[in-house]
DNA sequence: GATGAATGAGCTTTCATTCAT
DNA sequence: GATGAATGAAAGCTCATTCAT
């Protein structure tokens, strides 16, 4: 077995036990069953329970800022760019529901106990919105008096509200295709120029 | 001594204590400490640690509803209201930070920790902004293919995540009552009909 | 119950316990056992396994310091009271034999894990024979070239080399009256000058 | 690689380690890593933790009778040959400081942990003391109504207190031929009939 | 023989909760 | 009602030892 096997076995055990349970209430065994290894084994490959979480944090942010690079650099309108971060950020509830819930969780959680921990993949993720923003501005398109820094937050705040929605509700009133169109057309048509 | 004094002591001392450490790593001695009471004395109060949880945040989030109602019953105009809205949420983090911060950490924490607990008051909560979105449909203000349960979900997102920003970092790039502005005159633009 | 009681407890329970498996075989909850009180109350006492011993050792070595003064001021020859000290030091063995053993053993531990620790109390201890010496210096009683922190060490390795043995065997040789007269005897002869 | 040379890069590792850290806080990987071998490896040459103490334990002790009988064997007077002792135990503060140190602080954990060990190697070792002192007796050099027994052990446990002196102090007060010197001169002086 | 990844028992310490005062 | 000393279950982490390679 490769030695990133193990790592990885582990971070996905991870991922499904803070799932169900939260950080806090995981126990490492609780882990370690999961990932079918035993209790020492994790500390052969993060150093703690709090490491688990950051390195599976950054190791996944990072993947999904992958996945919707590609996609968005395929795209020349920064409209279409829009509603491709959208489809893709909710989409993640569907592929993997799991991590979606973690992410969702722990990027709140962090709020005070990762206070050190400045989160540098987290706003990798997000800056992607406000360079698009940017462009669109470039080009004309989104209107000039708008910050993109406030852009990129309340956009990011919006689909991330919709995913917590969705996890919560045993049966979402609404498709995830639905939510992203809604969403990003009325942040769209909030943006736009007059002309446009 | 009223016996509600005790009792609002402890959870104004909880919201310290949760907003400084977090509810997980928060001891209940802690609580006591920062109350002025014996430890045993907050067990006259609550059931247990999660109970002042879930106690304070009912509570608090009561006063809030209440507060931002009065402001929005005095208005006529949906645009107005959605305006006030914004504001009044944003605000919290001046009038009363640590509430600000427990709110948006334990509401995420929530997620997995309070399966069980239908966050009713919280509902209530968003619920005002699917209100106003209906009152400005019926006007004709808003179009009418939005979603009011998609509008509310992703208006509260936007500014819940604006707060998040500003109580992460420590000196802000905007003013709370530019960044409220900013939010609102872009989803009041994304929501309108043509017309107006 | 005082609560001095429970510190009591705790430290006299400690000493059996240490003394039958050794410091680092020790464990806490073992000293509870044998305390008759919860694991966690070790902690509302102490700070932590080391801090036991760490207490324990000042506060016994304390007390037989206060009794060997006690019975030293009284005599007036520093012959006497070389013998006093001796013949107290083993005794000791007899007296409170879990006590002797703990001393013995984790004095040498000290040596490494105690590094930082500057033990005070015992050399407090020590002092008291090079005191001794320098009286009876002053007195014309000991050789003037004998320097009394060699003596200080000497003496009470040996008696302490005593002990152990006393401790090791199951039927020791002699009795203790027996060996405190001998090691005595034997330094003094070899400390007095011609005359004496 | 001859077999026994694993084995003596082992047992020099465990010195080392055992005298920077304690036999108990020392981990089996310390010592590997020290020897440059695998944690396994060790195993192959030791059957346990606790066997690489007592092996490196009579090992050591076994090479110090060894060179101490050598240099007692060229002399004639028990006197000489006490001096020599001294001197010899002492020096091996310079030549092998973690030998010292592990043998002085194990030597009195072993009083527990060892409890069914019974020293022999050590024993021979101060029994080379009390064979120079019926020598001295025979010769009627020393007294005859001192025990040989007692003398030993007092007169390694002066020495082996002076060493742990050493060893503790940063810059000892005295040389190490002082020392020995004037434990070796005391005891002399203590144990020497009238005439001589 | 040599390796070192994997194991899992075992331990210290924490802290929510209780209850005698 | 109020206290806070006492409780003891629970869990993160370590590390001696094993064994497949």
């Amino acid at each position: 077995m490769r030695i990133s096997d193990k790592h990885q076995k582990i971070t996905q055990a991870a991922i499904k036990v803070f799932a169900r349970k939260g950080f806090f209430n995981a126990r490492i065994s609780d882990i370690a069953k999961e990932a079918k290894v035993a209790d020492g084994t994790i500390y052969l490959y993060f150093n703690n329970k709090y490491d688990i979480l950051i390195s599976m944090f950054e190791d996944e942010i990072g993947k999904i800022i992958l996945r919707v690079r590609l996609l968005i650099d395929q795209e020349e309108d920064p409209r279409k760019m829009m509603e491709i971060f959208a489809l893709n950020h909710l989409q993640l509830i569907e592929g993997k529901r799991d991590l979606a819930e973690v992410l969702q969780m722990e990027l709140r959680q962090s709020n005070k106990f990762m206070k050190e921990y400045r989160n540098k993949k987290f706003i990798e993720y997000i800056d992607i919105i406000s360079t698009i923003v940017r462009k669109g501005q470039k080009m004309g398109l989104f209107r000039q008096e708008l910050l993109p820094g406030i852009i990129k937050c309340a956009y990011f705040g919006a689909l991330d509200e919709m995913s917590r929605l969705w996890i919560l509700s045993q049966k979402p009133p609404y498709s995830i295709k639905e939510a992203a169109r809604q969403v990003s057309d009325m942040f769209l048509h909030g943006m736009m120029t007059r002309k446009t």
